[in-house]
DNA sequence: GAGAATCTAAACTGACCGGTTTAGTTAAAT
DNA sequence: ATTTAACTAAACCGGTCAGTTTAGATTCTC
């Protein structure tokens, strides 16, 4: 008997949470059937039954798995000892390339949407999200005005300006279905004029 | 015959559309059931269909409404005429009582959540969402410019990116739940850093 | 290979929902 | 006052869905 089989009962556990992922992620919450998530973890509905009591909870474990992925996967490529405007510009590019993935914007939209039949989804949307941004923007940014290339005073609220400016424009016009995807141009332009308000006013 | 009975042929269409906007925005697309929208408007469910041919055009019209009404009201306050940090610190309060409103959320979440299953409805909220708000902002941004009390190449992007800068750390709270409304020092906290990292880059 | 745990397919329950119909009532126009 | 347009309440239809049950098949363990 291994470790996890106290929590995963059975040998399907990992299918059911696929299928379920895929299932919720294309059709949403209320859009998702039980049966098509089945059908397509290939697997009973009984069986799925009987890992998790309810449509409801199965759906927060698939968001929570989610966000915990992406958080990770965010975090893995930071480089903390780079100048300023080589850090951001690559900080925002990993950023955007993640809020502007498909699979970036079906978690938003279904973390906006349910968030407050859920409430606990938002806020883990949030601890793993925005939060992991704007911790690992802070770490840098203190490493920054330590060396003397930054000049901060509200550490916080320079990490969520960033942030924020790299979703100028772009941002709106694809969660509201203007545009589905970007050129570099367009990424470029926005990137950079991130860079350039936030060193204007925080440059040493 | 009076002129609107062209298109609003009954005498309760009023009553219809501000029972779908109450049940639509407190239950969302799905959530809500014509029965809940038919009684909250005090309209037997056949007159209901007797305006609209469908359950989605209802919220169709509903969600337009809705988005006109707060696009004028946000336009109403405007003065080309004030010196930069003035006219900024006061559109940026204006730009956050709206969109923190109560009505400004649903809206959002509404949108956010339906505008793949009406892409209508996305391209709708944007034109009279942050289209508004950049236009309105860009012409007052051309005007300071033309007095020399700015200076700024990309009009556009300057205009996304202050919407984008008044939005920090507040908007995710409040939007993934963690928070339900702000103090007027939190307000103020982001609204003045706000315009400072904008005159940062753009003043004169 | 026996027994236990896990899984399957499919039928079923009970509830809800969008939309239609019916038979009759209320209000407005002439 | 009569006609006509608008409205009502309630039953009804076809369909979907979450969740359960059943009877049996598969897989794992020892």
């Amino acid at each position: 008997m291994t470790a996890e089989a106290l929590v995963r009962k059975g040998r399907k556990f990992d299918q059911v949470l696929d299928g379920a992922r895929e299932v919720f992620l294309r059709d949403g919450f209320e859009g998702a059937s039980v049966d098509d998530i089945a059908r397509q973890a290939g697997v009973s509905k009984a069986t799925l039954y009987s890992y998790f009591p309810d449509k409801r909870l199965l759906f927060m474990e698939v968001a929570r798995a989610q966000c915990q992925h992406q958080a990770d996967e965010a975090l893995a490529s930071f480089d903390l000892t780079r100048p300023p405007r080589e850090a951001l510009t690559r900080v925002a590019h990993t950023f955007l390339g993640f809020i502007f993935s498909d699979m970036g914007q079906r978690i938003f939209r279904m973390c906006v949407a349910e968030s407050d039949r859920f409430p606990e989804l938002g806020r883990n949307f949030y601890e793993s999200g925005p939060m992991v941004m704007r911790r690992a923007l802070t770490s840098y940014l203190t490493a920054a005005v330590a060396r003397g290339e930054l000049r901060i005073d509200d550490m916080a609220l320079a990490a969520d300006q960033f942030a924020e400016l790299c979703k100028a424009d772009l941002w709106p016009k694809l969660i509201f279905g203007l545009k589905t995807r970007f050129t570099e141009a367009e990424i470029d332009r926005i990137v950079d004029g991130a860079v350039e308000t936030f060193m204007a006013r925080y440059g040493a």
